[in-house]
DNA sequence: CGAGCGATTGAAAAGACTCAACCACCGTGG
DNA sequence: CCACGGTGGTTGAGTCTTTTCAATCGCTCG
């Protein structure tokens, strides 16, 4: 996002941002709050979730190293209506509303990438929301197993089980009952907690998508 | 959204702008298609909705006069994932994309009417993929009334029971069957295919958003 | 070593869906 | 003017997925 910076933006960029450790679990953001600023992920794994009624979570997203998490409250004016917590230990870098606004409204290149993105995440909720309300809950994990995967890169899947059904949209109870069968159909691998999917081929076939 | 034009970006607009009829059940743009511009609802209301792997419509939103559909696709680059049509006889205004990206480029508040737009539209979404996962089909239900019963401000809503199962994500035998609990319970009536609403009060409390 | 959380399993119940049939309204053409 | 065909709406019955609740297990951390 931050590639086509000239070298004067990027020393700007370099003097207003603040990089810290966050350790497992720990919370960028949480809804109600009035946004002061957007997080850039330099290292590890984040989710981004709202909650439902009885403060079930549901996971939208999982950012990764590289991705910038919190940037869509910045231009609404609202508080945030999402929450967004670590998965993991990270290195994440916090650039302050004003530097962020003046960055955008400065470099159009950049802009112009912010509303990319927003278009495209605004393309993926689309799908997500039609896949929550068509496919069975079999068929999401699937695709979400996937959409992990790459998440994951080359390491294995580390969710807990509960995150895991929180993003799928489903009980842990199910979800449990699903990977069994997944793993009888030697689609993934289970180690310990992990996930190594085994077949990609045939979860995107399972998929449907 | 184009209340801020001065008085000459104003005639740009108008010179720009191509107006014209619409008859009912009629397309605006499918999935797939490359974007050539956007839409300005003047009168009318338009489905913007995604189809699952059967063919099935999932109902994303719905525009009404005012608003503007179709820019998402305008930033992204890339071909359109969801598709518009009128529900009814409308009177609807194209704007030329390089238009169109135009005014937003030159004119600051219109491009940050865009981005706040964009960002409303994201957490609206959010809030939906929670409700699609975690609420029943009941609950989903009154929530889309509720929508809906703004959409159409002090009209009736008019849906074909097809489309507003496709909007609760159901199946439309199961929405029938709900529609005549809610109106044994007084919280709607139905004039043949049109509802009214009778305890939004009721409805809310139903939702339990 | 004990507490507690996350993972797992079983059994029963509930919510939704599918399939099939039927009705009602409306516009068309004979 | 009326019969016809078609679309959209409604109802019933049976089935299946998914949830819920309860109980158990296993591991890790203090």
């Amino acid at each position: 996002m931050f590639e086509s910076f000239s070298e004067e933006e990027a020393r700007f960029l370099n003097e207003h941002k603040s990089c810290s450790y966050f350790r497992k679990n720990q919370p960028l953001f949480i809804e109600g709050n009035s946004p002061r600023g957007v997080f850039c992920i330099n290292e590890g794994r984040v989710k981004v979730f709202t909650r439902g009624e009885e403060g079930k979570e549901q996971i939208i997203h999982v950012a990764r190293s590289g991705d910038i998490v919190g940037f869509r409250a910045m231009f609404s004016g609202e508080p945030y209506k999402v929450a967004a917590t670590t998965l993991e230990e990270s290195n994440i870098c916090f650039i302050n509303k004003s530097d962020f606004l003046e960055m955008v409204d400065t470099n159009p290149t950049l802009r112009n990438g912010i509303m990319r993105e927003l278009s495209k995440e605004l393309a993926d909720r689309a799908t997500f929301i039609t896949n929550m309300a068509q496919k069975s809950v079999r068929e999401r994990l699937a695709f979400a197993l996937l959409i992990l995967n790459d998440v994951y890169d080359n390491e294995m899947i580390n969710l807990t089980r509960e995150d895991l059904a929180n993003f799928v949209g489903t009980a842990t109870e199910t979800l449990i009952r699903l990977l069994k069968d997944f793993k009888d159909e030697n689609l993934i691998q289970t180690h310990a907690r992990k996930i190594e999917v085994k077949d990609s081929e045939g979860l995107l076939k399972l998929a449907g998508a």
